[in-house]
RNA sequence: GGGGGAAUUCCCGAGCGGCCAAAGGGGGCAGACUGUAAAUCUGUUGUCACUGACUUCGGUGGUCCGAAUCCACCUUCCCCCA
């Protein structure tokens, strides 16, 4: 009956961008509730290494597609996608401003694409086989098979892209239908949501990376190594899973096991949070979104000009 | 005090007379990405008037047509003997 789009909105920018604070000061100003979207939140128990808002900061407004998940348990954009946007049109219909918060840019831009209604599940199995092709020939070869199904695919991606080339070879598998082909075919918007994307964003990369490394001291201060120990002890970090790539678990297993120091491990820690963060900021420069946060030296501004900021161009999008 | 070894471009580290602005890795910088994404991958990284020129391989001075590579001395560091 209702035919109107649901109307959101998403905060994000690097990891340590502050995109957390603003998001709940942004649903409380707003009526708004949030929704995740962070690729390593979804699981529970991993919580200082995600930076996962904590107690009293899923308190101060509500949130969702946080701790939905065990580590072990595999999970896809594809999958985010439609739980995202049923708790968004959920969350807007008790009357709420759905607003998505969280560094991971192919999880909101699988929400804002209208592709998920494809059938596109994953199959290990052929993934496996593709990967032992791969190891056995020799990336070259698998890409020739790209290049002779999917020229377009072939010529877009590198080929040592392993596992790119492996998603488009699967795409075919799967339906039938080359990568290429899918793509044209999928509409470039959903029809029931609009994304307004506020990117927290400031240029001084020196002060990012101070940010980041100070985060790291503060996670491992809390007990970041402890919480690697736990999740390894309990079996939830399960080498090949999303889960177990995750930045600062990844690095601070290799302490636990002794295998090196922990000195070792926040270092990597930090420079794999740095590496992180460029390619956010690559990303969200690349996609549509609404620049916030900076001021002409590139840092960052106070609170509160951020969340003015914010409601400023949020009301305007809303009032379209 | 005696003997031995080492100093290389932001870092580590190859090079041991021409093919060296100097392998490789790290870091830095830039980028790709339509679904395993905190993943995966790519490019670039002395300077400039950039199909060429110029300045680099601890310092100074030599040998040689030609040196990061050989010689001498100096400086610093490491190891062994005392």
């Amino acid at each position: 009956m209702e035919n109107t789009v649901c109307k959101c909105l998403a905060v994000v920018g690097a990891t340590a961008s502050g995109k957390t604070a603003l998001a709940i000061d942004l649903a409380r100003a707003m009526g708004g509730e949030i929704i995740s979207c962070d690729s390593m939140q979804i699981y529970r128990h991993m919580d200082i290494g995600t930076a996962k808002p904590t107690v009293e900061e899923q308190a101060a407004a509500p949130h969702h597609m946080i701790d939905i998940l065990s580590p072990t348990e595999p999970f896809s954009a594809a999958d985010y996608a439609t739980r995202a946007e049923a708790c968004a049109l959920a969350v807007a219909s008790r009357g709420a401003l759905p607003i998505f918060c969280g560094g991971t840019g192919l999880y909101l831009e699988a929400v804002r694409s209208a592709r998920h209604g494809e059938p596109m599940e994953s199959d290990g199995a052929f993934r496996a086989e593709m990967q032992a092709l791969a190891e056995r020939e020799g990336a070259l070869a698998l890409h020739a098979r790209l290049a002779a199904i999917d020229p377009e695919a072939a010529e877009a991606t590198h080929p040592n892209n392993v596992k790119r080339v492996i998603r488009a070879l699967e795409i075919y598998h799967l339906t039938g239908r080359t990568k290429t082909e899918t793509d044209r075919l999928a509409s470039s918007e959903n029809p029931r949501l609009r994304i307004l994307t506020l990117f927290l964003d400031f240029s001084d990369r020196a002060l990012l990376y101070r940010r980041i490394d100070e985060r790291v001291e503060a996670m491992v201060a809390a007990g970041l190594f402890e919480e690697t120990e736990r999740l390894y002890r309990e079996g939830l970090l399960v080498p090949g899973t999303t889960a177990a790539g995750a930045i600062g678990y990844k690095e601070c297993l290799g302490a636990v096991l002794g295998t090196k120091s922990r000195e070792e491990a926040i270092e990597e820690l930090k420079v794999a949070t740095h590496h992180y963060a460029k390619r956010q900021k690559t990303w969200f420069s690349a996609h549509p979104h609404v620049r916030i946060g900076a001021d002409a030296e590139g840092a960052l501004r106070p609170r509160e000009d951020l969340l003015a900021e914010a409601i400023a161009h949020a009301n305007a999008f809303l009032s379209e």
